[in-house]
DNA sequence: GACTCGTGGTT
DNA sequence: TAACCAAGAGT
């Protein structure tokens, strides 16, 4: 038995959060929003979404839009697919004359799945229909104790969850019941302690009743993570703009800005000599840095080590390559291309005579400063993420 | 169904 | 600090 729909709709009125693409009718804005919301947090697509609009403030300057202007709007923001199919979409629906206004219509698009046709035909539509996202199968798995773990369990939490539409109160406002489910697994029904007593559903949730709720949805374990390692060339110009290339259009960060590198391979980290072959084609006295840049994706992490050297001239970039101001490059660069500018920042630290104070190399021979400034995913990693030996702090 | 595909915040 | 997590889609 489903609980009454009315009553989470009723607690929406009341409880709902405010968020910039909140009670948006546009299907331009709501669509941008839900592809900025695929696996990203609220707090990270904030900001980035008004930045978004303010660059592209419809479908049809989208469409207009160069690649490299989306992908430099994009960088940072990961699942750089998720921009290539968003321009793509928008070219296709400016040729057509707008959005389609149907599930099946919207799911035509690239980019659009079934997730995210049901929101947009839901939200700015008006389609009676239910978005099976995160929350709405943590929500489903609760609320009827379903204890197959996921993903094997999808479909039938989607099955659950779409039944919500028979409830004609639920059928008479689907964008809102959508997003009332959104707010109840982000606010009550939490991943971890849900506030159970706050839940306008309590009382209806078999979970709760069985006192299973804390442990669902039951989860299939992820598999290990493989290391891979590359050597990278950050070559700056005359005018100190930096050398770089765009990565090939499909695979991890396609399309995206990259400073030249090796391919990033399992196994052995590159010698200097061994990389070199791979180095830009253009004369320079390569320099290697100390240390070692991390970056972890989700299905594999990196150790990239960096070469660097600068040109006295300007020379016309190589077939292939390209010159950007370093400015430009910070903002145009996906993250894990700005760990080795942090690592670069960093070895210019411990060799700059300025800083030998903090330089001087410690009884396990590593310089602390080493020892706390190349982040890995955000945070120091020691000698793991300096490649220098850890210093021993006793015997 | 199993893989690939990013990043930053939380715990 | 390492694991977990987030309004998933494409192949």
């Amino acid at each position: 038995m489903h609980p009454p729909a009315p009553e989470l709709l009723d607690w929406y009125d009341r409880h709902r959060r405010s968020l910039p693409w909140r009670g948006e009718r546009d299907p331009y804005r709501i669509w941008l929003s839900e592809v900025m919301l695929q696996q990203t947090t609220v707090a990270a697509v904030g900001p980035r979404y008004a930045r978004f609009l303010a660059r592209f403030p419809d479908v049809a300057a989208l469409a207009a839009a160069p690649w490299e202007a989306v992908a430099a709007e994009w960088a940072g923001l990961g699942y750089y697919a998720r921009a290539r199919n968003l321009h793509a979409a928008a070219r296709a629906v400016a040729a057509r004359g707008g959005f389609p206004d149907t599930e099946s219509g919207l799911r035509a698009l690239p980019g659009i799945g079934a997730y995210t046709s049901a929101a947009v035909a839901a939200i700015a539509f008006d389609r009676p229909t239910v978005p099976v996202d995160g929350n709405v199968e943590r929500v489903a798995a609760r609320l009827f104790d379903i204890r197959d773990p996921l993903p094997a369990a999808r479909s039938r939490l989607a099955s659950l969850a779409r039944a919500f539409m028979e409830q004609p109160a639920a059928r008479a406002r689907p964008g809102d019941f959508a997003q009332a489910l959104f707010d109840l697994g982000a606010t009550i029904c939490t991943p971890r302690r849900p506030a159970c007593a706050l839940c306008p559903w309590r009382g209806h949730c078999a979970a709760q009743a069985a006192g299973v709720q804390d442990s669902l949805p039951v989860k299939a374990p992820k598999p290990v993570r493989g290391l891979r390692q590359g050597m990278h060339f950050l070559l700056r110009d005359g005018g100190g703009r930096l050398l770089l290339r765009h990565r090939p259009p499909q695979g991890l960060l396609g399309g995206m800005p990259e400073i030249p590198g090796t391919p990033w391979r399992e196994g052995e980290a590159w010698s200097e000599a061994e990389a070199l072959p791979h180095a830009p084609p253009l004369a320079a006295e390569w320099r290697l840095l100390p240390g070692v840049a991390r970056h972890g994706f989700t299905h594999l992490e990196l150790e990239m080590r960096l070469l660097s050297a600068r040109l006295a001239a300007s020379p016309p970039a190589p077939e292939g390559f390209f010159w950007l101001a370093e400015e430009e490059a910070r903002r145009a660069l996906p993250s894990a291309m700005g760990r080795l500018l942090a690592l670069e920042s960093l070895a210019a630290a411990i060799t700059a005579p300025a800083s030998a104070p903090i330089a001087a190399p410690l009884a396990g021979g590593a310089p602390a400063v080493a020892l706390r400034a190349v982040p890995a995913r955000g945070r120091p990693r020691g000698a793991a993420g300096t490649g220098l030996p850890k210093r021993r702090t006793k015997s």
